[in-house]
DNA sequence: CTGTTAGCGCTTTCAT
DNA sequence: ATGAAAGCGCTAACAG
C-alpha cells in the first residue's frame, strides 16, 4: 500500500501538506490541492486509520458490551448504537459478556486496550466490582451505562421508565377487575426487574399485598416449576411476566395448565416479542424502546466526550404500553 | 497511562525484555520476569493495542458488514460471529450497510482503513460492482460472504441450503395434497429469495406450472396488495412466504381476507420467528442456522488467512424444517 | 501557504 | 538471556 510519503513525493509537497488535505485541517493552494489529490487517485493511496489514531490518540471508535447479544431487546440496542455511531462517523466495536462477569470484565479491558473513545455497556446480571474499577482506571475512557442503570452510579446512564410503566400496566389491569395478580419478576440483581417489581408494589393497596404471588426464580427450569406451582395454588386471575424469557416461560406454564388467556387468566409481558401482532390471543405487552435507548447511549457519550466534567445524567425512555386481547374482554366480577 | 518504557525503566531492563514478557516471545530469567512483572503491576500498566496493532500491522479484529441489522436472522449471525470472535481473541468491528449499496461501500472502505484482518460481508440487495472492487484492492484483506452467496465468488462463503430446504418443504405440502401454491417470493436480486424460488421450482411437476402464482415485489406494500390479488384470485391452496417480512405481510393479508389457516389455505414461512411456538396456529417454519452461519464465516475467515492461496470454499449449512399447526390437519380432495 | 521534524508506543532485528 | 535502536504511518507544532 501507498503510504503519504509517496504520495508527497508524486505531488511534490510535504507530507503534511497532504494530511491537511486529506483531512481539511488547513487552507491549501487549489493548485497544490489538484496535485495532491492526482498523486492520491494515481497511488490509489488510503489513509491508515491505525496510524492515525495511534498518532492522534483517538480512535474515533466506540465500545458497546452488552450482557446478551441472544436477546432481541439487546440486538434492537445494538442497532440502535450502531445507526447513531455510523452518522457520526464513529466505528462501533462490539462485545457481547454473555451474562458472564469476567468475560465482561475482558471485552471492557480489550475495548479499553484498544483505546475506544468511550464506552456503552449493558451490564451482566452479577457484575462484579472489577468491571467498576476497570471503568474508573486512569487509562478508562467515558462510560454509558445502557439499560441496567443503577441508582448513584458516578456514570451517564440510559434505561428506560420500568417503575412507571409497570405501575400503569397494573393500574389498568386493576381497572378491569384483577385484584390477585401472579408477577413472575425474575433475577433480582437486575435493576430493571427490581424497577419493574417496584412498580408493580406501588399499584398495590397495602391491604391487598398478601394476596399477591411473586417468582423471583432465575433459571427457566425453576421460573417454570415456580408459575406452575404458583398456577396450581390457583389465586391468580392475572400473570404479568417481566421479561421475554419469563414470558415464554409463562406462557408454557399457561398452556402446560390448559388454561386459556384471556378468558381464565390475563396475561401481559414487558418487552415482549417481534411480531406479537401475529400471536392468538394477541398479546398486551410492554414495548422497550431499544433502538432509541441506543440511540440516546451514544448522544450521552458524546456530550460526555465534549464535556468531561458535566454531572452524570440519567435518561429515562418512555415505554409503550400495548393493550392487547390477551388482557381484555371479560369484566370480572367485583372481589 | 504508563508506557512500557516507563515499565522498563522501574523494572531496570530494557523495553524489548517487556514486550517479551508481555508477549510470552522468548524466554526470560524468572528472576527478571519477575521485576517485570512488579513495575506492571506498580504502575498499572496495559498494552496499547493500537500502538502494538500499528508495529505488527495487525489488529487482531475483524470487520462485520451486515445488510440489516434489524433482522433477526442476521442479529443472529452477528452474535455467531462474536462468539466465535471473542473465542479467537479477535474483536469485532461492526457495520450496518441498511440495503443500501452506498454505505455498504462505505462500511468496507471504513473497516479497511482500520486495517481489520479480515472482513464478514452480507452484501446488500443491489450492491454494486464497487463492493466488489473494494475486496479486490490492493489494500483489501481477505473476506467472506455471508448468507449471501454467488456462484464464483472469489471469496469464500457461508449460505444455507436455500434451494434443497424449499425442494423438501413443497414435496411435503404436495404430500398432504397441496397442488396450488402462492409463493410470495420476494427481491429477486436477492440470492437467497432467488435460491428459494428456484427449490419451489424444482419441486413442482412441469404440467402444473401454469398453476402457480408468485409475488416478486419488494416494498411491502407492494407485497401485501400482491398476495391480496393472488388470494383474490383463489385459486392457492397454500401460502409460502420466503421470508419473514413477506411472511408477515402474507398473514396480515390472510387476516385481512377472513381466510383460517390451515383451514381455508395452508401457511409456511422461511426464517420464521423468533417464538413461534407461541402463535395460534403455529406456523411451520424454515429455521435458518443464523448462528451457526457467522460461526463457520470466522472458521472460513481464518482459514484463508492462515492459507491465503487455498482455493475459495462456499459453505451450505443445512436448515431445519420445522413442521407446525399452521400446514397441518385436513387433507385436501384430490383435483 | 507550505515544509521540517519530532515523536505516538510498540515489536523486532541485530548485536552482544 | 538481554539490550540498542530502527522504524510502522501519521499529525501537529514550529518555522519560514
Amino acid at each position: 500500500m501507498a503510504t503519504i510519503v509517496e504520495v508527497a513525493r508524486i505531488a511534490g509537497v510535504s507530507t503534511s501538506t497532504v494530511s491537511h488535505v486529506l483531512n481539511g485541517t488547513r487552507p491549501v493552494q487549489p493548485a497544490t490541492r489538484k496535485r495532491v489529490v492526482a498523486a492520491i487517485e494515481e497511488t490509489g493511496y488510503r489513509q491508515d486509520a491505525v496510524a492515525r489514531a495511534m498518532r492522534r490518540s483517538r480512535t474515533d471508535s466506540i465500545g458497546l458490551v452488552v450482557s446478551d447479544a441472544g436477546e432481541p431487546a439487546f440486538a434492537e440496542m445494538v442497532h440502535g448504537v450502531e445507526h447513531a455511531a455510523a452518522a457520526r462517523g464513529l466505528t462501533l466495536v462490539l462485545a457481547n459478556s454473555a451474562e458472564d462477569p469476567e468475560r465482561e470484565e475482558r471485552a471492557v479491558s480489550t475495548l479499553l486496550a484498544r483505546r475506544v473513545d468511550g464506552l456503552i455497556l449493558a451490564h451482566c446480571a452479577n457484575s462484579g466490582r472489577a468491571v467498576r474499577a476497570r471503568l474508573e482506571a486512569d487509562d478508562a475512557r467515558p462510560a454509558v451505562l445502557l439499560d441496567r442503570v443503577f441508582d448513584g452510579s458516578p456514570h451517564d446512564q440510559v434505561g428506560a421508565d420500568n417503575r412507571e410503566t409497570m405501575r400503569r400496566l397494573v393500574g389498568h389491569l386493576r381497572d378491569a377487575g384483577h385484584r390477585r395478580f401472579l408477577l413472575v419478576a425474575g433475577d433480582q440483581r437486575v435493576p430493571t426487574l427490581v424497577e419493574r417489581r417496584q412498580g408493580f408494589r406501588d399499584a398495590i393497596p397495602d391491604a391487598e399485598l398478601a394476596e399477591q404471588t411473586t417468582v423471583d426464580a432465575v433459571d427457566p427450569a425453576s421460573v417454570r416449576a415456580g408459575v406452575a406451582a404458583a398456577l396450581r395454588a390457583g389465586r391468580a386471575t392475572c400473570v404479568i411476566a417481566a421479561s421475554t424469557p419469563l414470558a415464554v416461560a409463562s406462557l408454557e406454564c399457561l398452556r402446560d395448565a390448559g388454561l386459556s388467556t384471556p378468558e381464565q387468566v390475563a396475561f401481559a409481558a414487558f418487552d415482549g416479542f417481534s411480531h406479537s401482532d401475529l400471536f392468538r390471543p394477541t398479546i398486551t405487552t410492554v414495548r422497550q424502546p431499544a433502538f432509541e435507548m441506543g440511540e440516546a447511549a451514544v448522544a450521552l457519550l458524546l456530550d460526555r466526550i465534549a464535556s468531561p466534567d458535566a454531572s452524570p445524567r440519567t435518561l429515562r425512555l418512555n415505554q409503550r404500553l400495548e393493550l392487547r386481547e390477551s388482557t381484555e374482554g371479560h369484566r370480572l366480577r367485583a372481589d
